[in-house]
This record gives C-alpha cells, sequence and structure tokens, in this order.
DNA sequence: TTAACGATTGAACGTTTATTCATATAAGGA
DNA sequence: TCCTTATATGAATAAACGTTCAATCGTTAA
C-alpha cells in the first residue's frame, strides 16, 4: 500500500521539476488564462478588434455584431472589470476603448496566427 | 412601422462601417477565437507552457498538472485537433509538443502581460 | 415634470465545457 | 501467451457560460 498521494507515475521527473520551475506562480498563471478566455468567445474578440480601430458606444458595437445593446453591455461589462477595455461617459453615451497596451501584444499575436492561416 | 430588420439605433455610422472593413472574416474570426479559447484554461495554459519548456508525455503532464493522464489526454486532444501541440509515439510513451510557429507568438504576448500585472 | 433614449443589471434559460469513471487499444516484458 | 503499463475514448455529471427578457438607472429634450 503505496502513501503516495498522486497516482501517477512519473516517466521524466527531471522534466517535470525543470518545468514546474518555469511556469508562473498558480495566481499568475490564473491570471492569463483569464485573458485568453475573454479574447476566446467571437463576440467579444470582434469587440477587441473593432475597438482596436477606434473607440464606440455600446449601440455601434451593437450594430456591428448584430447583436443587442443588452448582450454587448454584459460582455463589456466582463471585458472592463479585466482591464481590457475602458468606458468614457459623454452625456448619455458611453464609449468604449482598449483599456491596457499589453493587449495589443495579444492581437498582435493574432494577427500574425491570421497570416499564417491564410497562407495554409 | 420600420423596415429595419436590426432595431438597433446606431450613433457613429461612419465608425461602424469602417470597423466593418477592418474586421477579418467572419471564418477568421471564429478560428482565431478558437485558438484563444484552448489558450484560456488553466490547465491547458500551462500544458503549453510547459511544452514550451521541453517536450513532455502524457504521464509526465498529469505529474507536472496534478491531474489525471485522461483528463489530459482530453485536453491534448482539443490542442492537438486545433494543430496547438503536435505527438510522437515512441514505444507505449507519446511525446507532445508545440504544434506550430504562431503559438510561441501567442505564448510571447502572455510573458509581456505577465510582466506588466508583476508590477502593476 | 414627463417622455425618450442609451446603457446597465439580474434572473432564467439552454448550451457548452471540463472532469470523472469505466473501458478499450496498443506496446513491452514476464 | 498473459499481465502490466501508457494512452485514448465514450458516456455521464456538474459547473460555467452567453443570450434573452424585463426592469431600472441616468441623462437629455420637450
Amino acid at each position: 500500500m503505496s502513501e503516495d498521494i498522486c497516482q501517477v507515475n512519473v516517466i521524466h521527473e527531471d522534466r517535470v521539476v525543470r518545468a514546474n520551475q518555469m511556469l508562473p506562480e498558480r495566481r499568475q498563471v490564473a491570471g492569463l488564462a483569464a485573458v485568453y478566455k475573454l479574447l476566446g468567445d467571437q463576440g467579444r474578440l470582434k469587440i477587441m478588434l473593432a475597438l482596436n480601430v477606434c473607440e464606440m458606444c455600446v449601440c455601434d458595437l451593437a450594430a456591428l455584431l448584430n447583436s443587442t445593446p443588452s448582450a454587448i453591455s454584459h460582455q463589456l461589462r466582463l471585458l472592463r472589470t479585466a482591464g481590457l477595455v475602458e468606458a468614457r461617459k459623454e452625456g448619455k453615451v458611453v464609449y468604449y476603448s482598449i483599456g491596457a497596451e499589453f493587449v495589443q501584444a495579444f492581437l498582435k499575436a493574432g494577427h500574425r496566427y491570421l497570416e499564417v492561416s491564410k497562407t495554409a
């Protein structure tokens, strides 16, 4: 009867140890995954790509995505909470724009992917 | 009684038109979102970060993620179908590694994010 | 003040998704 | 051959997710 908690039979312990040392902390991986997840929805990704062109209000985005202001607003709240977009209010209208510089690095990686997948 | 199919009141039609022209085709946005979505899970992201260090077998990854070979195998199948990883069989052991160059651009964007979020 | 509009919110619904468990395949060693 | 090990797979369950609908808030114009 083994005392191991983990039943997995590690084949290459050296690799596991090395990878484990290279991995960011749990919290950081979680934060990074959260960003990817937000970009991993077609609607939200379109929003981000659109805001990368120019700032827009909720109605504009709803028209662009052929969706409803309510649905868009829900998505924007998620993006805003994560700091991916920021809001600016002008009268009744709320304008949204890209919220942090690092976001563009993600979108740039996306564009590279699109070029590759085009030629393939 | 309006004939508009879309009930949304577009405020800045010029912006909507411009953003619409800049957006990639529907299929491409979908493909890109699919990649982000795959990276948007903590487990899969860890797998990708680990494979970016060195190739590993299913058992190694299971040990690293403190998970089961079955769960890992399911995730690897998704990553493999999307071309994010590739498999190499050697005897009973299957070694997985990063499947395409563009993947590294995504992970690099991720690292930039981690640096920013550290200082913040 | 009232009405109209842009935006937000909360609850409910249906769908998608990750994990688990049991089973199956495939390869090596006894 | 039979048993063990490394993966893979399918079905089932529970959690997470996106959209919808109805209601609400805040602002501007009448």
